[in-house]
DNA sequence: ATCATTAGTCAACTATAGTTTACTTATACA
DNA sequence: TGTATAAGTAAACTATAGTTGACTAATGAT
């Protein structure tokens, strides 16, 4: 199965853009990390280009993409909002549902 | 202005249990931390609670609610993911908005 | 087949996150 | 107001994430 596009690069050369991940799947490290890898590769970055204008070493943001959480918190978010990025935080209520649906009247 | 509710804990002990921070804005380890705090306090758990049954310690735990980025992602997930808490990702993905909306028929 | 360029690994070192223990402050209840 | 419980801080120590520099492995172009 094919999963990996070629696309031009700035100097002219062709280089693997790894696939974006499904955002709408439930969250895991490897999304993350699969998701960091397509928008860098997308963006025609090498890891020595974000590691440069980040001060991350190239070690770190490969552990990075590697989907290796044994790094700082900081580290991955200087990496997702320098690649457009984010987070969008998500709690199991276990369903409010119905009871107290509002203060205010609806219908 | 009233921003906590009192709330019955398992000993008959009344605690402070903060506010769930609006999850619809934009992502912030602040908003991040306030989630948290609020889903442990919510859920009647103690610092110590968490801090026992995760093995992480009470100082660590406390950096993570006070929204401090400089701790392990695998900190952070381990806390959440005991309190039913996640992550969604979110792409910038500058609206390829109209060209190309699908490769389906819509209409 | 060779040459750049990028990705990935490795080892030694440095920086710092995390732990433990103890203490202080705050909160709720009687 | 005194007491128990929880939150938060501080310091000394330990564990480990992160860096640097050099090297190897892929990948794509010519």
């Amino acid at each position: 199965m094919m999963n990996d596009t070629p696309v031009k690069k700035t100097l002219g050369r062709v280089v693997k853009s790894t696939e974006m991940p499904e955002l709408s799947k439930p969250f895991s490290p490897m999304q993350l990390a699969k998701a960091i890898t397509a928008k860098r590769t997308g963006m025609k970055l090498t890891l020595v280009d974000v590691s440069q204008a980040l001060a991350i070493s190239k070690p770190t943001l490969i552990k990075i993409e590697k989907g290796d959480v044994t790094v700082q918190l900081h580290n991955v978010l200087k990496v997702m909002e320098y690649l457009g990025l984010s987070f969008s935080l998500v709690s199991d209520d276990i369903a409010h549902s119905n009871e107290e649906v509002s203060d205010e009247q609806w219908y």
